[in-house]
DNA sequence: CTCAGAAATGACTTGTGGTTCACTATATGT
DNA sequence: ACATATAGTGAACCACAAGTCATTTCTGAG
């Protein structure tokens, strides 16, 4: 994790800025990004007020990051299933189980990330989010270039790439939304891989 | 759609709170809820600032009062399709077509709604919002009978009806969205459902 | 035409909270 | 020990917008 060709000063600035997102990313999942206040995220993190503009340039940036460091860590994710599965399928399977792991170990910083999801592709298109933009586009072309190659072999149907892998997104994104914040009952985390990698590729009728 | 068991002074009443329903939601689809002012609304609606507060109680109740009425919309639709459908899967075909139907001919007040989506199950818990989880829940049972029912006919698999209706409901409202609005070229209306639809029923797998 | 009640209005009040910055404290190097 | 740089601080500032209300305008019955 730490990088030695760093400074110490340089080290533990980023570890200060780190603390402050991560106090950030409590007091927004709990209030959302306008109920709350600078005071609070600084009375969380045990800075004052003025020590967070040291570190961003304002609330807003402070919310962009945390959303920012979500999809890089998606991205992570997708290249690294890419690189260790053969079969289209198992590829799916493995970024599954990733995403799912990833986002019941950060369940704040996912619900800051679900609450935005709709605006991503919108919204937020005006505003400077170039390195967010970037890794949502890499995301983009490598889950198509394995659709293509899994309908190239045969494994699934010939639909459109573009439109399974958003099939994908809207089924794995709100179900963990549903899951993690919506159900009463504990949740077996395997049993919801299952379900939707069960429907995803075989559907709900019976044969 | 004129109610004749009301005094003209009503009816009035109702077309102009209408009108600035109509007005809000263009402004806050354009915008968002944080975004805009109770005076763009006001101007947009061609009223004074204080003509809204004779109407609805502030900002806050007229953007619940828009998500309402969605969700109102939604019900009626559900129910339509509930009493003209035999099988479970006419009742699914039913349903999608009438949301998408809904949803392209009222695309801005969709939008609000599905940039609220991620909130309504949890954060909106809190608030009094009697009447819209109402809704809510009616959809949900008769969604979950027609499930039981499709299973206990075998028409489809063995699965835990509520879930099936989340993902349902996981599959459809982000995929309009992005239709809707992510979507850079021209949209086939009937190919989007039919892809959805052939997903859900038969998954990706090839055969 | 008159007048009472209803409806509309927008200048004003008020509270909020993001941002700034002059100052203090701390750490580092000589 | 001193000087310099770096980091932290919170009171004060200010923009903004929700909500209020005294006043004006409209409407329609008599």
């Amino acid at each position: 994790m730490e990088d030695i060709s760093l400074s110490r000063k340089e080290r533990e600035r980023i570890f200060r800025k780190k603390e402050i997102m991560d106090a950030a990313i409590r007091v927004f999942a709990e209030k959302g990004f306008n109920s709350c206040t600078l005071e609070e995220i600084a009375g969380t993190a045990e800075f004052g007020k003025g020590t967070l503009y040291n570190y961003f340039q304002g609330k807003e940036e402070i919310y962009r990051a945390i959303i920012n460091d979500v999809i890089v860590n998606q991205e992570k994710i997708i290249k690294e299933a890419d690189n260790s599965s053969k079969t289209f399928i198992e590829f799916v399977e493995l970024c599954t189980s990733e995403l799912f792991n990833y986002c019941v170990k950060n369940k704040n910083a996912f619900l800051i990330f679900a609450r935005e999801v709709a605006r991503l592709d919108r919204d937020y298109r005006n505003v400077n989010y170039e390195e967010l933009f970037q890794s949502l586009s890499v995301i983009r072309k490598i889950f198509v270039k394995r659709v293509e190659a899994g309908i190239k072999a045969k494994e699934i149907r010939n639909f459109n790439p573009e439109k399974v892998m958003l099939l994908y997104k809207h089924l794995v994104f709100p179900h963990l939304h549903h899951i993690l914040f919506c159900s009463p009952a504990e949740i077996n985390v395997e049993d919801e891989i299952n379900f939707i990698l069960s429907v995803l590729f075989d559907g709900i009728k019976s044969k």
